[in-house]
DNA sequence: AACAAGGGTTTAG
DNA sequence: TCATCTAAACCCTTGTT
């Protein structure tokens, strides 16, 4: 029996959320931006609404360039994201969808893919009524719309959530489901981004069926074996990836801007601190500990991520500990690369455990690894 | 051969 | 001159058992 698989995509949520909260903004161009306090204009847009993408405001775009944009639309609205807020409200609308039927996985606050296999029992007239009614409630429970693809595959589900927005209704059947996908180009499917777009177009191909003709060799070794097999077989309409509960977090980072790029000890221990506070507040929250952490930086200029990474000899969750082996690594950073500055840096943990060490060895137990 | 660690890459929202 | 933040999966290399 094929499966009956969703993908409910909540329509440009965080800029919605501010619509909803403050009907004042209805029909003016709303853009929810990631200060990131540098400057009065530094940072990026998380997401948009459809008048300021109109205006060719885009997610990810830095926030000067949005502004560039809305200059001939002086009543653009530009808002501070509220993750806190939105995340709330994300995990009560998933909640309805989890009573609508069995096993969602969530992916990130506005997206969940949904497995109706059970209830719909290979039905997809009774699968788009169920969705139907899902919409419904959670327009009334919440006054925000949202975009809902259903097929035989999370690939196909996601792809056909994407066909009408916003607020749209989508199913493809699993007969359709290859030549549904084969029109795509592969830039547009799950899982092929600028890297792997690029690479194909190099070599002819731009539309997911011109990938029929390459061989899972060619793929698996252009791209690892599991972006090759994946793309092998999506180009088929074939996709047997689970719906799989959400698992527990396994890291948890905190990076922020520096004021100013630099890659000075005491500049930097300023700038971790209330970092590692949080990431130490975050662990003592669920009673856990970490066993590595790693510093996170972005190069000043080319703005390239870097990280090191150490494992501790115990399990530790005090903030001091955490910002001393973050220290360390960033003096690694200076002897590999002197003179390199840095424009963010931030630090992350993780291999949990329930239970640490006594907070009095903490410190000793820093030094022994070094 | 199997596994672990470290660190970089790619994608995604 | 400008360019966020978080997290997962994966890949490659190196080293150990």
């Amino acid at each position: 029996m094929a499966r009956v698989i969703g993908l409910l995509d909540m329509d440009y949520f965080f800029a919605q959320v501010e619509e909803r909260e403050n009907p004042s903004l209805k029909d003016k161009p709303v853009v929810v931006c990631v200060f990131s306090g540098r400057s009065s204009e530094s940072g990026s847009v998380a997401t948009c609404n459809y008048e300021a993408r109109a205006l060719g405001i885009r997610s990810a775009m830095p926030i000067f360039r949005a502004k560039q944009l809305a200059r001939e639309k002086p009543e653009t609205v530009f808002l501070p994201v509220r993750k806190p807020f939105y995340a709330e409200i994300s995990n009560r609308i998933f909640a309805l969808v989890e009573k609508a039927g069995a096993g969602v996985e969530r992916v990130g606050l506005d997206e969940a893919y949904f497995d109706w296999s059970r209830i719909a029992n290979g039905n997809f007239e009774l699968a788009r009524q169920k969705a139907v009614d899902l919409k419904r409630e959670i327009g009334e429970a919440e006054k925000l719309s949202c975009s809902i693809g259903l097929g035989p595959s999370k690939l196909v589900a996601k792809m056909a959530a994407g066909q009408n927005k916003p607020n749209g209704l989508t199913v493809v059947l699993p007969s359709h489901a290859e030549v549904f996908l084969a029109d795509f180009p592969v830039s547009k499917l799950q899982n092929v981004g600028p890297k792997t777009a690029q690479k194909l177009e190099e070599k002819g191909i731009r539309f997911v069926r011109d990938l029929k003709a390459i061989s899972l060799e060619y793929l698996t070794g252009s791209f690892g074996r599991a972006r090759g097999t994946f793309l092998f077989e999506a180009c088929r309409g074939r996709d047997e990836a689970p719906v799989k509960a959400n698992s527990e977090k396994k890291h948890f980072s905190r990076m922020a801007t520096l004021a100013m790029d630099t890659a000075d000890e005491k500049a930097l221990r300023d700038h971790l601190q209330p970092l590692a506070l949080d990431i130490e507040a975050w662990m003592a929250q669920r009673e856990l500990f970490c066993q590595s952490v790693s510093l996170g930086v972005v190069r000043a200029g080319d703005l390239s991520f870097r990280s090191k990474s150490v494992l501790l000899e115990k399990p530790v969750r005090d903030a001091p500990v955490l910002l001393s082996a973050a220290l360390l690594l960033a003096e690694k950073f200076r002897q590999l690369e002197p003179g390199v500055l840095f424009r963010r840096a931030g630090i992350s943990v993780g291999r949990f455990s329930a239970k640490g060490k006594k907070p009095d060895d903490a410190q000793k137990g820093l030094t022994d690894f070094v």
